[in-house]
DNA sequence: CAATTAGTATACCAATCGGTATAATCATAG
DNA sequence: CTATGATTATACCGATTGGTATACTAATTG
């Protein structure tokens, strides 16, 4: 790993720990065993390192997204299978990147760090937003409340990473890699029929 | 409104638009038209603002959902159904606060702002929890998901006041007061029967 | 070998940070 | 009128902030 990646690694840890104002640039160049100018060398200011996080972190979320989104499926509930596995296990694999994802959701918004992150997440919002508008026909009439499924879709699967992860600090490590198909299927269960089913 | 209040006043709006650690002490006086000592007088330190705006604004939101809570009803629809109105309200008639709390709920773990957030959202939690521990006959067999359970419905409405928000400010600020019982039927259908209903 | 370039270290900058010492002002109480 | 205690203003503190000028080194290229 050379300086520039490990700049990107010890700054994202310390962004998704502390916050992006609370991280000092000081912080991140002695954690990288580096020097300042080498980090201004790279990213010209601690923005522009925030924004090399966002745009390799975004780039493979989307990706994995997309990918899952083109498997040739049956029924809606497969599709949106595909995608929350395709979602929950980018969250799993990359924890740190994707817990500090979600700060930036909802982080005030005249702050830096969500003008970053901003279309970013634009784009996130439009691709789900596109599946729900092409299983229109399956899905049956949604009224145009597509929009509304979808930040719901969006924030179940969201509010499960959280609290999943959360867990998974408190009661047991070696669980990281277990976001069982079943689990998944529960979650798709409830969102299609609620939860008294 | 004394300085007291207006230190805090003016403070809320602050952090709620730019973030905690992005507002400064200077800021702060500024904009409530007195200086430091003042305000280290009344707060002792930066800390302590946030730590006082987070007292009022949740002594508010919890005393508004216990409330609904005590409210006898026939059925868990019904219970759901006031305690989503108590919170949306709240999310409506504060809605500085409340997106504000929203982004302290999602903030790194070790950041100020959280530790300040962190014993006020367990009561939140907790409440809500017991709620569904208290509906477990009505519910039927929830295989100790209670807490699942509470933490979706919590997702849902915070999702929901947060899109809400967001329409608001770009279409139309007249909307301001109206989260009708209508949509909020509709959140608490879509919660219990999905989105296939 | 010479020359160019990317990368790095030392040392520094003005500006701002949260916080405070001191003393003046103010309304109230005896 | 005096005294008292709560508030407030002026002016300051050391520490840290994001960022940079300069010079040196290591590797690449002709």
């Amino acid at each position: 790993m050379d300086n520039k990646e490990s700049i990107l690694d010890v700054a994202l840890k310390l962004f998704a720990d502390k916050g992006y104002d609370a991280v000092s640039v000081q912080e991140i160049v002695d954690a990288a065993g580096i020097t300042k100018p080498t980090l201004y060398h790279y990213f010209g200011s601690k923005y522009g390192v925030l924004e090399a996080i966002l745009d390799v972190g975004f780039e493979r979320l989307m990706g994995s997204v997309s990918d899952s989104m083109n498997i040739s499926v049956n029924d809606v509930r497969e599709q949106l299978f595909n995608v929350a596995k395709a979602f929950l296990t980018f969250a799993v694999d990359e924890g740190v990147f994707f817990s500090f994802m979600l700060s930036l959701m909802y982080s005030p918004k005249s702050s830096d760090s969500y003008k970053a992150v901003k279309p970013h997440l634009l784009n996130l919002y439009q691709e789900i937003i596109d599946m729900f508008m092409r299983a229109s026909d399956k899905l049956g009439n949604m009224n145009g409340r597509q929009e509304q499924f979808a930040m719901g879709f969006l924030g179940l699967l969201n509010q499960y990473a959280y609290t999943y992860s959360e867990k998974r600090l408190v009661i047991n490590e070696e669980l990281k890699n277990h976001v069982t198909d079943e689990d998944i299927r529960a979650l798709i269960q409830q969102y299609m029929y609620g939860i008294v089913s």
